[in-house]
RNA sequence: GCUCCGGUGGUGUAGCCCGGCCAAUCAUACGGGACUCUCGAUCCCGUGACCCGGGUUCAAAUCCCGGCCGGAGCACCA
């Protein structure tokens, strides 16, 4: 009980060390949010997302809420089973959203405010193709646009919510300032017509705001204090602050990171996932090869694993590469100690022990710590892993791991000699120890590596099928989560070494 | 090209705003030792960094200037 008592105060107090602080941050007045665009399941990058603010909200007693940002049906259109997986994954997480809004649902109201923008003359309807006015903005030149009339510009913008325009045809752009030193600033797309239907609202809609124009509303209703997203997203602060004076709103306090980078999966945008999958590289967006935060589950790992790793990136403006050997410690400094252990032979080899004595049945533990045991045969039929079998010379004298220590006597033949029940001084320390597995004891077992199509064949003791679903450790090979076992074959998933 | 931003040990990070307590934090990695019938875990001990050059100052990782290197944006994508 008290140890409980010290162990949680121990956390609550480095949990505030974690990241450091937030500019004019208030406690209990903070209110962020994360939003992504659900075309895809959350990954890592986006799990950063999620975990960073959610921390910060835990920091200030504040409030954050998940707001899919997702207004282009076309080019980065949602997939409808993406939403929950987002809500899913974020619990999983420990994120709990005190709200959850949806873009697409209150396009209504980004109508209203265009409309008001209109009437103050901050916004106008531009005919002007894509490459007509890149020459404007490239030159500083104000388009022939710009200077329509409200009145006028108001019944454009009625026509083209009532369809009289086709789709490439007029857009809005927000006023800011063509000779702005940056170009990218220079009267950007506030609402542009897509003929496509939105997997949530259907074609409810032909005019759909951009994220620039969505959000800067959005958190300004949802009264937001704080952003903090990646720095791809810069300019979108200074385009949005144009809307902020026009309409004397202040503008949240805003906080960058850069690009993170994993040593192990390189770069993968989630249409590039897609692809692939649909190619066939991949299983399903749960592939254990992949950097879903599903994928992350089906592994075996711990949230809270998860939400350190992410976390110890800190949220510098830099680009950070990272390797997944930061975060396979965390976890494995959760799962060693509740974690069983069994025996897997992989790629094996059957071989004969001569001058066995008697089948033995042999205790061995079944926590590291030695808590609970379990039961192998130790007969004279056995499995040994290839990779062991390989490296074994004639004369080794080898352990086979709390059963009995044994002479490699015919390589080819595969013939071992019984030496003694006992540990026996010419075992090199370490190298020599191996573990093994007697037909009666074994089911087939496939391990589903965390390379794209890697797999591990070969034989499991039985006893790890009443760990179905645990993650446990495969001696001397890795930590693993069994996700499927029966009374004859099981299939593990890799979580790390 | 134009605009903006960043550069702390092998990797990631704290500190930088408000110069001294920083011979610089924490984690991971690596090396050594102890323990262990797993090449795992645990416990000790250790290695290792302020991009470069100027300037300001009694004092700079922290402020200023220049250079070099890296990144982001410049879409009717998010």
């Amino acid at each position: 009980m008290e140890f409980a008592e010290s162990d949680r105060k121990e956390k609550e107090e480095t949990r505030d060390k974690k990241l450091p602080e937030l500019p004019k941050a208030e406690k209990g007045k903070v209110v962020m949010r994360f939003a992504p665009n659900p075309n895809g399941p959350p990954t890592l990058g986006s799990a950063r997302g999620m975990v960073v603010n959610d921390e910060y909200v835990k920091m200030y007693d504040g409030k954050l809420i998940i707001r899919f940002d997702d207004t282009d049906p076309r080019t980065k259109r949602p997939l409808l089973e993406a939403y929950n997986w987002y809500i899913e994954d974020a619990e999983w997480l420990g994120v709990k959203p005190h709200e959850v809004v949806y873009a697409s649902e209150r396009i209504p109201i980004y109508y209203e405010y265009c409309k008001k923008l209109l009437e103050m003359g901050k916004a106008y309807p531009c005919f002007c193709s894509k490459e007509e006015f890149k020459k404007y903005r490239d030159a500083g030149v104000e388009c022939p646009h710009r200077n329509t009339p409200a009145e006028e510009a108001l019944e454009v913008w009625e026509k083209m919510l009532s369809g009289e325009y086709k789709e490439g045809e007029v857009v809005i752009r927000v006023k800011t300032d063509m000779k702005h030193k940056d170009p990218a600033i220079r009267d950007w797309v506030a609402f542009r017509i897509i003929e496509a239907d939105h997997p949530l609202v259907g074609d409810a809609y032909i005019v759909y705001p951009t994220l620039d124009f969505e959000s800067a509303i959005e958190d300004h209703l949802l009264g937001i204090t704080h952003i903090i997203r990646g720095k791809d997203l810069i300019d979108s602060e200074r385009r949005q602050r144009y809307i902020y004076d026009y309409f004397g709103w202040e503008y949240p306090v805003t906080k960058h990171w850069g690009r993170v980078k994993i040593h192990e999966f390189g770069k993968l945008s989630t249409s590039e996932i897609r692809k692939r999958i649909e190619k066939g590289e991949f299983e399903g967006w749960d592939d254990p090869a992949l950097p879903t935060i599903r994928a992350f589950r089906r592994r075996g790992f711990k949230a809270e694993a998860i939400r350190d790793f992410l976390l110890s990136l800190g949220v510098g403006e830099n680009d950070v590469a990272v390797s997944l050997k930061n975060l396979y410690a965390e976890n494995r400094k959760l799962v060693d100690r509740e974690a069983s252990r069994y025996f897997f032979v992989w790629d094996a080899v059957s071989v004969e022990i001569e001058g066995l004595p008697e089948v033995k049945k042999v205790s061995v533990p079944r926590k590291p710590d030695g808590s609970e045991f379990r039961e192998l045969t130790g007969s004279s039929d056995i499995l040994l892993s290839g990779d062991d079998w390989e490296r074994f010379e004639e004369e080794d004298v080898i352990r086979l791991k709390d059963f009995c220590t044994v002479r490699v006597k015919d390589k080819e033949g595969k013939k071992l000699e019984f030496l003694d029940w006992e540990m026996l001084p010419e075992v090199k320390k370490g190298r020599n120890i191996v573990h093994w597995l007697s037909w009666e004891d074994a089911i087939v077992c496939v391990v589903l590596g965390d390379k794209p199509r890697l797999k591990w064949g070969g034989f499991v003791e039985k006893n790890a099928v009443s760990d179905a679903g645990n993650v446990v450790q495969f001696e001397r090979f890795a930590f693993c989560r069994i996700e499927y076992a029966d009374e004859e074959r099981l299939r593990a998933v890799y979580t790390h070494p």
